[in-house]
DNA sequence: CGCGCACTTGACAGAGGTCAATCTCCGTGG
DNA sequence: CCACGGAGATTGACCTCTGTCAAGTGCGCG
């Protein structure tokens, strides 16, 4: 694992550029090149401004292109990674999306996270060499595959990636402690905070943030939202008959933001 | 705030260790100097084994002497820091213990979290270059101030210093998703898995895994679980009745600990 | 075209919330 | 030193929300 080159840079020496062999060896036959494709470069990517990994600020540095090792496809319900593998990539998701799911203690499983294109994955595993859950793509998908130990050598030769990979990880924590927030509401809150976040994410990538389709299940909704599956069809039908949404299946197509936001925010009303 | 030095490096430039000036201003009256006391530095510090910024890896580095500015004091009920507040230090708690507070959109607030010594506090702060929770001392307490330019500085420097950084972020990221399990847990299960986490962390630091003092009140623990705390009150009850523990107002005596980790694992077994 | 999985909807039960009364500390001041 | 007050904790009665169980529908994919 990379556990070596890690501990080795200690004290400053190792100002050569790591080759990062094994892992391009690793996974070389499930890559395809970066400088391949049509958008294959961080500058020219259409989710530029909304990755997690390359915003406008790191734009600029070349050695960013290189960070990129290759592209990698999963296929809907494969795993990117899973709890207990050991770390070596982030990933960014260039298209599809995926659910993060982390096991109990007593075998039942729990979703955590669900995440689109210019979202990051993977680091959770940082803390100890290996992930800390499942990333497992809800359609075809593709990402972005990052070895860490080329964003360690980048943070620290440029100023801008590191700063960029403290805050994107802050992020991230704010992020998580703001999803805290489900325990203390309702099962009608808990659906509308997750409807109109979904909306956001949507509109930052220039969707429309009134339409789009739930990726995932009712059952995995349920237990990202920590409900059943029946609430969670529930209250969307009661949602419908209030006009605050209509939904068909999958597709989502919010009538009343004013209103559903009303309801996100407020403990018991209709 | 820390706008200016941190975006002034990019490209590599600044070489010279930053002087932190405004924020030794900014704070000056309320410091005492790391090197008055007698644990005043790092090395010495019997907090090492479990701080999360301190660890013995990073003992041998002469620099990490100077990250700690100094300490400060934080009476009971006070706040280190409040949503909001421009982003400028880490803390390291050193004694005592801090509820870390976040408000909702309607104006209800929740407890994000409990932290005792040895732990971090503000990094949800470096996304925003704000902090993003309340930090409010449940006892009086004391914490290092690690100016966040200064860690900057290091985490250039010293490989140990970026790889630590790196690591306690991603640590965070791992327990907060942790948290997320209680959403699909019972009221028995979150108070049990509750008792359980705080005895993991005494032990750690060396004090008693099945006597301690439960700092918050039943309220703020109600809120951290997404329990009322009638619930809660009514759970230490039973499990008292049960004999898997003995509560005598904030002093609790683990009597059962296997019993205690099947209760938490456990969705429907007494 | 039809099988199966996902979803919807209903009836019921139980976990946890709400409201309220009472108790136990602890700090404060007489 | 004790009386008092107030915040926190406990306990009970009741009710609501959500989970559980079950039946039925529809859509997607082979």
């Amino acid at each position: 694992m990379f556990g070596t080159s890690e501990r080795a840079g200690k004290g400053g020496s190792a100002d050569k550029r790591p080759a990062s062999t094994a892992v391009r060896d690793e996974t070389a036959a499930h890559l395809r090149s970066p400088h391949a494709g049509a958008s294959s470069s961080c500058k020219t990517c259409s989710l530029r401004p909304v990755c997690a990994v390359n915003p406008d600020e790191l734009a600029c540095s070349q050695q960013m292109e290189d960070l990129v090792l290759g592209y990698r496809q999963v296929k809907k319900g494969e795993a990117l990674f899973r709890v207990g593998d050991p770390f070596t990539n982030l990933y960014a998701i260039r298209t599809g999306s995926f659910k993060k799911v982390t096991l109990l203690a007593d075998g039942r499983e729990q979703v955590t996270g669900f995440h689109v294109s210019g979202e990051s994955l993977g680091t959770d595993g940082i803390a100890a060499a290996q992930y800390a859950s499942d990333a497992i793509a809800l359609e075809d998908s593709s990402v972005c595959v990052m070895p860490f130990d080329l964003l360690e050598w980048l943070s620290r030769e440029v100023d801008a990636v590191r700063h960029h990979v403290f805050r994107m990880l802050s992020a991230q924590l704010v992020r998580e402690s703001n999803s805290m927030m489900l325990l203390t509401m309702t099962a009608d809150e808990r659906v509308a905070a997750f409807l109109l976040d979904l909306s956001r994410r949507w509109q930052a990538r220039s969707y429309s943030p009134s339409a789009f389709a739930l990726r995932m299940t009712r059952e995995e909704t349920g237990s990202f939202l920590g409900l059943k599956l029946e609430t969670v069809s529930r209250t969307l039908s009661r949602f419908q008959k209030q006009g605050l949404v209509q939904v068909r299946g999958k597709d989502v197509r919010i009538l009343d933001f004013a209103g559903l936001i009303e309801v996100a925010h407020h403990p018991s009303s209709s």
